[in-house]
DNA sequence: CGATCACGGGG
DNA sequence: GTGTACGTGATCG
């Protein structure tokens, strides 16, 4: 048998069947494609009695191709612990699947997993799963690909990770002039590097000198590209990888490709480079897995990250501390049209190339147990959001149980759904100071705690047989059957157990990062669990498991709260699922007692855990956050550094002067430790505004036209802006960024926008800028560190400032 | 207050 | 690709 590691799967259909196309590499280290046919597409219904022969011929035509069913199998399944009898429905290719169940509809009750992917439905039944070796038998077929391809005939699976894929990192710099919008179209590529384990190189066409050996000058922007393909299909990697290469490094290169009639056809049957979706893009290439370092950081690890800002250098920063170099990349432009500085800004891109490497090698683990668990291709899961991995994983387990998978809810029920709405969780209110000698305890994974030992589930909830300790919520009583298991229960139980043991083999094992990969995949997993019941389009939507959920949370997290005022501790600040507790004459062991009493009376797998010991805590006041309870803190670590967060809301349809003052304002906080200095600053911004001496550049608001001007249902500001600009003779069509100003007058503020050159200077509405601009650029800020709105708008120098 | 619309990352 | 992100904040209706 042979033995192989699968990096990535596709499907094509040969001869009127799917093939199905394993991509990846033997242990040997070659690379090879894999083929089965030996899977036929499927889906359940729930057919009507008299419809069975009906059924049974389904045939259709369309556009000269035939789809119809094989072959029908009674089955048995369960769904949402309920048996059922089912028909099985084999049809002849994927593209069937829709088409006869649609065709079906008259003879159906109801249909199931009509929508699971073909390559995800071919790992889920012969249990392979990507990045994991397999053993196959087969033979060799003649070459018609990149690499040798294998017609296998059977699978066995193995338990060995793919632990070091080939792996290069790619970035490209092109010329954006200062002031000017990013067009693929118009500005070229100039520079792309590439970073492997031991690999360097940075290609540019302009001749620099340098000493660099990684440098490579070619003379022109097409010697570049056809370079670039070179240079990856030497490398031969298994990932390539960018930062928000999705959706500007490789569509940069496939359009300038384009134009220079270069076939990108790195795919290892000789595809092209594929980008789809026109808003956002999707890059992949047929055998090498594409990963978007930003898709994964954004998607999932974002909630774990300190930053805010999910740019390549912040995020970079935080996980592997490096940032960016110092290169001005703004002045790029200006200095390749001068041929000045080049070599230090092939050193910036060679950098960013190595960082995002690096970054790779960091982030890659965690995808890789992802995958593991989850049984989704490695491709997938980098481009998963947290519903997506939970729901793949209940859809695998259900499997395993002989059990289907409920279907994505419908339009009507997902507008049902998007109207019902949980209690969220518990929070005490701080009052602003500076405490000593706190204590903070937590309550570990609390909801996946509850959603185990209570067992919350959407096939338990409201069983016949049992009413027992109904649960308040907003949907009404809701209880859990005492008797039956529920399958989401049981999951995340199992979850919980299964990161209990890697952690306990962690303690032995500290340097472990595969184990430990595994354990933040399984809490990651577990976490996301609660949110994915009261998620709208969820499978397994269960409102009232939601609601149960935070309820019982609100109830552990407040028993905590009043016993430990009872024995006299002060209360400082209580959210979700910790509470914060002055030690006052309590010694450190007394807390330490206090919660083993709490824990003794916990059911099933809760704990109560102690979070740590705090000498000093400031807390200051967080007004205007009664809608949403976002964390928002200004804090000062250990090394007496302040730490905000939570306030990060200037984009760029927002007016340089408000873009500016938040970047001067943090600037000036973080940097100088001046937060009167900066409170200074904004006012002097504002009273600038007010004295109607701002320049009108300073006052542009650019936003990107997203439609024709006709479909547009609502008329906001920028639409207003752009049908000026049509009655003017301007072009006016889908991408254009559309540029106003807001003067003053009477009304919407749709009926004061005028475009640039229909303002006199000085001629702008003050306090709409003031107002909507530039004080809620800064507002945060100055709240999280104690100040209030007033103080920024209020006259003159002097202020009646916070006592922080 | 619900609906509608643009944004992010990248140079 | 057995297809069309997603969560958030500003402004309109």
């Amino acid at each position: 048998m042979h033995e192989f590691f699968p990096t990535d799967i596709t499907y094509k259909v040969e001869d009127g069947r799917a093939v199905i196309y394993l991509f990846g590499r033997f242990s040997n280290g070659t690379q090879a494609i894999v083929t089965s046919n030996d899977l036929q597409p499927y889906f359940y219904v729930e057919p009507k009695e008299e419809s069975m022969s009906a059924i049974a011929a389904m045939r259709v035509e369309e556009k000269g191709e035939d789809y119809f069913v094989t072959r029908t199998e009674s089955v048995t399944r369960t769904l949402l612990g309920e048996s059922k009898k089912l028909l099985k429905i084999v049809v002849n290719v994927p593209k069937a699947v829709p088409i006869i169940k649609s065709a079906l509809k008259e003879h159906i009750h109801d249909a199931y997993e009509y929508d699971l992917l073909f390559t995800r439905r071919f790992l889920l039944d012969n249990d392979i799963t990507i990045m994991t070796k397999v053993k196959f038998e087969g033979t060799r077929k003649t070459d018609v690909n990149k690499v040798p391809l294998y017609e296998a005939t059977r699978f066995e699976n193995v338990e060995d990770t793919y632990t070091a894929p080939r792996i290069l990192a790619i970035d490209i710099e092109t010329y954006l002039p200062q002031g000017q919008r990013l067009n693929m179209d118009e500005q070229p590529i100039i520079m792309i590097g590439f970073a492997g384990k031991t690999f360097r190189k940075v290609i540019t066409w302009k001749q620099i000198k340098s000493e660099h050996s990684w440098l490579e000058c070619v003379t022109s922007e097409a010697e570049l590209l056809a370079r670039c393909k070179d240079i990856i299909e030497e490398y031969a990697p298994d990932i390539i990888t960018g930062y928000n290469s999705d959706s500007f490094d490789l569509p940069f290169i496939v359009k300038r490709a384009k134009k220079y009639k270069i076939a990108l056809d790195l795919g290892l049957d000789y595809s092209p480079v594929s980008i789809r979706g026109r808003q956002h893009k999707i890059a992949s290439i047929a055998g090498i897995v594409h990963l978007d370092l930003f898709q994964f950081v954004r998607r999932v690890m974002r909630t774990s990250l300190e930053t805010d800002v999910l740019s390549l250098d912040r995020v970079a920063q935080e996980l592997i501390g490096k940032g960016k170099t110092g290169a001005d990349v703004t002045k790029l432009a200006a200095c390749w049209d001068a041929e000045e500085q080049l070599e230090e800004y092939a050193e910036y891109n060679l950098a960013d190339a190595e960082i995002t490497h690096e970054l790779c090698m960091h982030i890659l683990p965690n995808m890789i147990e992802l995958v593991k668990i989850v049984k989704l291709p490695l491709f997938d899961v980098s481009r998963s959001s947290f519903s997506q991995l939970v729901e793949w994983y209940l859809i695998y387990r259900a499997h395993g149980e002989n059990a289907i998978a409920p279907n994505k809810p419908g339009y009507r029920e997902q507008q049902r759904r998007a109207r019902e709405h949980v209690k969220g969780a518990f929070v005490y209110e701080p009052k602003p100071g500076l405490y000593e000698e706190v204590v903070v305890f937590d309550y570990r994974s609390l909801y996946p705690s509850i959603i185990a030992s209570h067992n919350i589930c959407p096939s338990t909830i409201r069983c016949t047989c049992c009413a027992s300790a109904p649960i308040d919520t907003v949907a009404g009583k809701v209880w859990f059957c005492q008797k039956r298991k529920g399958f989401i229960s049981k999951v995340i139980e199992d979850l919980i157990t299964r990161r209990a043991r890697i952690k306990e083999l962690l303690r032995t094992n500290k340097k472990d990062s595969l184990l430990y990969a595994r354990s933040i995949a399984l809490k990651l997993l577990a976490n996301s669990m609660y949110g994915y019941l009261g998620f709208e389009f969820a499978r397994w939507y269960s409102i009232g498991s939601a609601g149960a959920t935070t309820g019982l949370g609100r109830q552990y997290v407040q028993d905590v709260i009043s016993k430990a005022e009872q024995e006299g501790y002060g209360i400082l600040y209580g959210d979700t699922d910790s509470a914060m507790l002055i030690l006052g004459d309590k010694t450190r062991d007394e807390a330490l007692q206090f919660a083993e009493r709490i824990n003794e009376r916990l059911p099933g797998l809760m704990e109560l855990e102690l979070e740590g010991f705090y000498p000093r805590a400031l807390f200051v006041a967080t007004k205007g956050s009664e809608t949403g309870a976002k964390k928002k803190y200004a804090m000062i670590d250990d090394a007496g550094e302040v730490k905000i967060r939570g306030f990060e809301t200037v984009r760029r349809n927002w007016s340089p002067i408000a873009k500016n003052v938040q970047k001067a304002v943090l600037a000036i906080i973080l940097k100088e430790g001046d937060v009167h200095k900066a409170i200074l600053h904004a006012k002097h911004t504002i009273d600038g505004i007010r004295q109607h001496t701002t320049p009108v550049q300073e006052l542009l608001i650019t936003t990107q036209l997203q439609k024709p001007l006709g479909e547009y249902a609502s008329v906001g500001p920028h639409v207003a802006a752009a049908q000026r600009l049509e009655e003017q003779g301007g072009t006016v069509e889908p991408g254009v960024f559309i540029r106003y100003v807001v003067i003053e007058g009477k009304g919407l503020i749709r009926d004061k926008v005028r475009l640039e050159h229909e303002v006199n200077k000085g001629d702008y509405d003050a306090e709409y800028y003031v107002n909507n601009q530039v004080v809620p650029s800064v507002e945060r800020i100055f709240l999280a560190l104690g100040y209030e709105t007033k103080d920024l708008l209020m006259k003159g120098t002097q202020s009646t400032l916070g006592e922080y």
